[in-house]
DNA sequence: ATAGATGCAAATGTTTTGCAGGAAA
DNA sequence: TTTCCTGCAAAACATTTGCATCTAT
């Protein structure tokens, strides 16, 4: 029994909002936590449906929107029109392939600075910020 | 007759890939020109229809991916299932206001220079990026 | 017992494609 | 007169919703 964290975590938000514990919420939570970044829908539906017979995809989209409102997931968009999910944790950007669509994620203190320094100088309250850099990986650019 | 320089270059560009001039292209280049900002395909639609009768949806998703490879403008996801585009103008990244939604344009070039060390690492050839802070502006914290 | 969950099928909303007729080179 | 464009209708997607049935509490 792994991800007893998350579960807790999930169990927790059920209960405050007087929601049921079901097994497909369970199998869902555990294949988005298993595929470890960025999965889309249809990849949580494949992965539960390889371990334990049907669902439906209903549930799947139902379930990942529950993950994001309890705070356990955060949805992306990287402009291919297929919503992903990740693991709600530290911060980290990305840098996508505009030919594959590998995601790389990367992480830049010094970028980090910067942007307070600027939100500093705009006097703006820093709160959350995005950045994506897109490009071509090395085996598509061969 | 307004935006030359843009007429312009997409004329080079229709030259140079053998493809042609026409009215609706025309149109709808100035009507995104014209937006000057984030406009969806459904709303160049609109300003077209509402300034020279009817066009297709067809042509305005088609002409707008035409302009986007001709570098004229951009595509971009925020997440709601509808693309935006803009116009292609160099590196401005944005700082956006969470209460009131002003945006404030910024630059900065040890970020740029950061970027370009992160994308070298990953063996990445980078081509674009979207940077963007979201906070609370002064007026906006009191 | 009952509020809530599931999953199929159908609907939705955006974007793309096939194709016949039309316009630019 | 050939090549490319247009625009309708239909398809292709990802995602959501209606509803009858089932399940956790």
């Amino acid at each position: 029994m792994a991800y007893e964290v998350e579960r807790a975590e999930l169990a927790r938000y059920l209960e405050g909002h007087k929601l049921k514990q079901t097994t497909q919420r369970d199998l869902i939570l555990e294949a988005f936590l298993d595929a470890k970044g960025h999965i889309t829908a249809e990849e949580v539906h494949q992965r539960v449906r390889a371990k334990s017979g049907s669902i439906g995809y209903t549930t799947v989209y139902r379930t990942l929107k529950l993950l994001v409102e309890a705070g356990l997931a955060q949805e992306r968009h990287f402009g291919d029109g297929v919503a992903r999910y990740e693991v709600e944790n530290e911060h980290h950007d990305h840098l996508v392939c505009l030919s594959c669509g590998k995601i790389v994620e990367f992480e830049c203190d010094v970028i980090e600075e910067r942007q307070e320094e600027i939100a500093a100088l705009h006097k703006f309250e820093l709160m959350r910020h995005r950045h994506e850099l897109y490009g071509h990986c090395e085996s598509c650019r061969s």
